[in-house]
DNA sequence: AGCACGCCGACT
DNA sequence: GTCGGCGTGCTC
């Protein structure tokens, strides 16, 4: 007997065992797609993990029900990589399965339910039944076939288990298991001639048509289109519109064999519509850099291009994406984000034609099952340019694999499981299929940084900007001082505004960045501007108006406001929180001609209203967007001069370790967008802090420099890229109980990994839906072993559960988490 | 993820 | 006294 080991994609630890019937023993192998039936009669499509031939001992197997299709299957390499996903983020092959695969490819039964034929004879009288049991008659007999779930939302109530159960004994209804293949392909009706006819036989059709006025018309109409359009066919839909109006006429035409209508599967996939056009030449730096990259590749498999802003990465992408094509290989084009990257869609369709297929979280999931198969068919997209999770689908002889903006944290997913980060993933899965790996970015994350300065990655710089663009000039102006002479219109410096009046006067447009990432408030001495941090930690410590005290969200530790500052030893602390929308009020006030609009969450999230934002801003109809760190990503706008930076303290002082990294980048980016053509822009930066070291080296557009200041204290206190994090979160609805279990578990891991284990310490969000959460960090160094260290953890957060300390207590890993 | 089993509070 | 709320554990 053969055995098959079946991931099911769920939420559960490892695999499950199904026999495998003697019908599928030559189909069902390792990556076959199968559906088996899990808990009662549900039935969940699994991925079968391995096959075996022991007998398992201490429950009966299931069969395997069915395999979804013959020769489906995933390959061994790609299952390989899931399993390293699952192994690496801590997560279950499950829920990693279920990450993966469109939700129409797994497929799941619902149970169907209907009256038996014949329960009228069966139930000779109606009063035997309980209310209940009646309620559900009467809806089954408005309804005939449903499922449980609908019965439930009918009637309104959770609980019709029971009546039903009691109804099915009585063999009143009966369950229709059905197994519904949500994967239909699209299809459409189109209408065309039967055959060609000559003109004479076109006469001859008509002069018998003199009778049936409706189709009379219809087919001269038609002659006439077809003629006027150069068209064959059309959508019947369309047809029928178009020609006659008239169902019954085209029905009477198909009839007589004059037309037909076809039945065509359509793709769900977009279809460029870009004219294939001629590749850029590159210029000698970016030349240079080309050769570089494939020089490096002789003995690297990755290798990081850090490139300025406007130092045409993207026309280096293409040049390497040919070279690949003509090898015959497939390419991977990762984003961060795909919404604000059209551009780059629209720029790569032009090169590559239909040659690219583009996939997001946007896509229906049908057009993304779609596209899982055509990937993994015979006919695949030679390049697929997506969102992080485009590693999850298959490749057959990728090549190349290219990670634009790779420091960006969106490439982290957070919720739900797994909890991955799209670039390693890319580089991991590179890695397997033996692709080189290109890592692009202005400002490389610390991580990749690293590895390029040890060698472990090549490493490429582009120095150059493309064509005239020149870097726009910065500007860091103390509000401090402004706002001691009171000299502020709102939360304007005299030097925005000035600016601000000069550009808009010029019928030029502004970009207003604030910074609004988290919740959090902080303390600020109010004479020097230093901002108060953790004793251990080195992060700015979130401050509770509440109980007036300070708390460190990585360790955990508590103190009380200082009384004046530590650094100057005069002023006092007071209170910051990242603004909100009072910036559109005071651009109403002191610009009252100027348009303005908010790009905020709710316009990010809305793709239409988002798209009629941008294009109000590019087509002049505004003169000021004010937004968040959205607008410092991809868009190029030619006609922003300004791009004021309202109060870039709030950047630095957000409560993580990777805060200056981040304001470093975010201020990068966005003097990135002032300026891009012609004219030089500007960029006003608003500060307290005017001593900071990030604002010394922005100015100076020193990277390196920046990394070696800051990766020395990294260093010091064992943070990224000197240590690997896993974060440990415990959530569970009593605080008190949840604390003694994260203590008890921090303890625990202490005996061990001693001063490795940070915490347990509430995170900023500290209660979600009723669920308290808390926090322990684990750093481990470099040389400690990743993956002993992850099943000491998991053993140790086992161990808690069974005791009762831990009872109840939830636990989730992030590993790499930002 | 569901769903059953099982234990405690609001009702007949 | 029961009904039914939800917490806990299992599913091949």
């Amino acid at each position: 007997m053969l055995y098959a080991d079946v991931i099911i994609p769920l939420g559960v630890e490892s695999f499950f065992t199904y026999s495998v019937p003697e019908e599928y023993e030559h189909s069902v192998t390792v990556g076959t797609l199968v559906v088996v039936s899990f808990v009662k009669n549900k039935r969940y499509t699994g991925v079968v993990y391995a096959l075996h031939t022991n007998p398992p001992v201490g429950f009966e197997t299931k069969p395997i029900e069915r395999v979804i299709e013959e020769g489906f299957a995933l390959s061994a390499s790609h299952l390989k990589f899931l399993l390293w996903l699952s192994e690496y983020y801590m997560t279950p092959p499950g829920e990693v399965t279920r990450a993966a695969l469109p939700v129409s490819m797994r497929l799941e039964s619902y149970t169907s339910l209907s009256l038996v034929n014949g329960w009228e004879e069966k139930l000779a009288d109606e009063s035997e039944l309980s209310r209940e049991e009646r309620e559900i008659m009467g809806v089954f007999r408005e309804r005939g076939e449903m499922c449980m779930a609908e019965v439930e939302k009918l009637l309104k109530r959770k609980d019709v288990y029971v009546a039903v159960r009691a109804l099915l004994e009585k063999e009143i209804i009966g369950i229709k298991e059905s197994v519904d293949d949500l994967f239909k392909p699209k299809v459409e009706r189109w209408v065309r001639w039967k055959r060609k006819f000559s003109s004479e036989e076109l006469d001859g059709i008509l002069d018998g048509l003199k009778r049936a006025k409706a189709q009379y018309k219809m087919l001269c109409d038609w002659v006439y289109y077809s003629d006027e359009h150069h068209v064959e066919c059309l959508p019947r839909t369309e047809f029928v519109q178009k020609i006659g109006n008239s169902v019954a006429a085209l029905k009477g035409l198909c009839e007589r064999g004059v037309l037909e209508v076809i039945v065509r599967e359509v793709s769900r996939l977009e279809v460029s519509e870009e004219e294939v056009g001629e590749v850029h030449a590159l210029s000698e730096a970016q030349e240079k850099v080309l050769g570089d990259i494939l020089g490096c590749y002789w003995e690297k498999d990755c290798v990081l291009l850090q490139g300025v802003t406007s130092s045409g990465k993207t026309e280096i992408y293409i040049h390497l994406i040919q070279e690949t094509l003509r090898q015959g290989k497939q390419v991977l084009y990762l984003l961060p984000e795909i919404a604000l990257t059209v551009q780059i869609v629209k720029r790569l369709r032009r090169v590559f034609g239909d040659q690219v297929g583009v996939y997001h979280s946007g896509m229906a999931d049908s057009a993304r099952a779609e596209m899982w198969r055509k990937q993994n068919g015979t006919n695949p997209y030679p390049v697929v340019l997506g969102v992080r999770s485009s590693v999850f689908l298959p490749y057959q002889r990728l090549g190349l694999v290219i990670v634009d903006e790779e420091h960006e944290s969106s490439y982290k997913q957070k919720e739900p499981a797994p909890r991955y980060n799209g670039r390693d993933a890319a580089i991991m899965l590179g890695k397997m299929s033996g692709a080189k790996i290109l890592l692009g970015s202005a400002t490389p994350s610390f991580e990749s940084y690293q590895n390029a300065l040890s060698g472990k990655y090549g490493f490429v710089q582009l120095t150059t900007r493309y064509g005239e663009v020149m870097m726009p000039e910065l500007l860091f102006v103390d509000m401090k001082e402004y706002r001691r002479k009171k000299m502020m219109k709102g939360c304007f410096t005299p030097v925005l505004y000035e600016e601000m009046k000069r550009v808009l006067e010029n019928g030029m447009q502004v970009i207003l960045f604030q910074n609004r990432r988290g919740y959090s408030t902080y303390l600020q001495c109010d004479r020097c501007g230093s901002i108060l941090k953790c004793k251990h930690c080195d992060v700015s410590m979130t401050y509770y108006r509440y109980r007036n005290t300070l708390n460190c969200h990585y360790c955990g530790s508590l103190r009380a406001v200082p009384a004046v500052c530590q650094d100057c030893g005069q002023g006092h602390y007071v209170n910051r929180t990242p603004g909100t929308e009072r910036i559109e009020e005071d651009v109403k006030q002191y610009f009252p001609e100027a348009r303005v609009a908010r790009m905020d969450l709710d316009v990010i999230s809305n793709k239409a209203k988002f798209r009629a934002l941008i294009d109000d801003f590019e087509s002049g109809n505004l003169d000021v967007l004010i937004g968040t760190q959205m607008v410092s990503k991809g868009l190029d706008f030619e006609r922003v001069k300004l791009v004021g930076v309202m109060d870039a303290d709030s950047l630095v002082g957000f409560p993580d370790f990777r805060a200056e990294e981040r304001a470093y980048d975010m201020l990068m980016q966005v003097s990135g967008r002032s300026g891009r053509k012609g004219e030089r822009g500007k960029v006003v930066i608003q500060v307290v802090d005017r001593q900071n070291r990030v604002y010394q080296l922005v100015g100076k557009e020193d990277y390196h420099g920046f990394y070696t200041l800051l990766s020395r204290e990294r260093e010091m206190f064992n943070y990224p890229p000197f240590s690997r994090l896993i974060q440990i979160e415990l959530r569970h609805v009593d605080e008190v109980v949840l604390r003694n279990a994260a203590n008890e578990l921090a303890r625990q891991m202490r005996e061990r990994l001693e001063r490795r284990v940070c915490g347990p310490a509430e995170p900023d969000v500290s209660r979600v839906r009723k669920m308290y959460r808390i926090q322990i960090l684990i750093k481990a160094e470099q040389g400690l072993s990743l993956s002993k260290l992850k099943i000491f953890l998991k053993q140790k957060c086992d161990e808690l559960a069974k005791t009762p300390v831990g009872k109840g207590v939830r636990v989730y890993f992030d590993v790499d988490p930002l």
